[in-house]
DNA sequence: GCGACAG
DNA sequence: ATCTTGTCGC
């Protein structure tokens, strides 16, 4: 039903030029920073555990969101995917910047799924991904560059991938991913995980 | 045709 | 992502 020769994806094709058409690429500056937040899914079967954490100082809040999620995983267009629910999730929550996991600029179209969701909500993001989806890594003064036609979309550091989503530059991600793995990611990642398990959880607001 | 392919 | 035991390594 979705195969590769589908129109619909050469419908999708042309919403990903056009979000990153409309992409800025602004300094952020993570000292600037105050509330991060972080959207990670889980699933089971076709029932999508959207989980969304907030980070003010010490104070961590998290918001599940359950819903039903279709859409199949076709590399490239993870958002069509995972944004809908995600975006879902963090309604509400008001972050200096999201970390999405998945690619952003480090895209075959520049419009991974941190790209897109930043464009849409217009939000800085950053796109954090454990395994790479395009282009060629090279090594230029100690940081190892993902390089897609010949440009720097984004770096990556250990076994992780950072890029620009939206309103964040190159700086920015190289800054992030100097800090390592972001532990609201992986709090993000065990929370997805574990409100799949808890079968008779209320699907809404909690807080630490 | 062959290899690559976020979650 | 998810299915899954023991096992190699820091």
């Amino acid at each position: 039903m979705w195969g590769k020769e589908d129109y619909l994806l050469n419908f999708l094709i042309l919403f990903q030029r056009l979000i990153a058409k409309n992409v800025k690429l602004t300094h952020l500056g993570l000292e600037n920073v105050k509330t991060l937040c972080a959207v990670d899914v889980a699933y089971d079967r076709e029932e999508g555990y959207a989980v969304a954490v907030k980070q003010e100082g010490d104070k961590i809040e998290y918001k599940i969101t359950k819903g039903k999620v279709t859409f199949p995983y076709i590399p490239g267009f993870l958002f069509m995917r995972e944004a809908p629910i995600m975006i879902k999730a963090i309604e509400g929550y008001q972050c200096d910047l999201l970390l999405v996991d998945g690619h952003g600029l480090a895209h075959p179209r520049k419009s991974g799924i941190a790209t897109v969701i930043g464009v849409l909500l217009d939000i800085p993001t950053m796109g954090i991904a454990k395994s790479k989806l395009a282009g060629d890594i090279v090594e230029e003064n100690g940081i190892y560059y993902v390089v897609i036609n010949g440009e720097k979309v984004g770096v990556k550091a250990g076994k992780y991938f950072y890029s620009p989503g939206n309103k964040t530059d190159l700086q920015d991600v190289i800054e992030m991913s100097k800090r390592g793995y972001p532990e609201i990611l992986k709090i993000a990642d065990k929370l997805s995980k574990q409100a799949k398990k808890d079968k008779n959880m209320s699907s809404d607001y909690k807080i630490w």
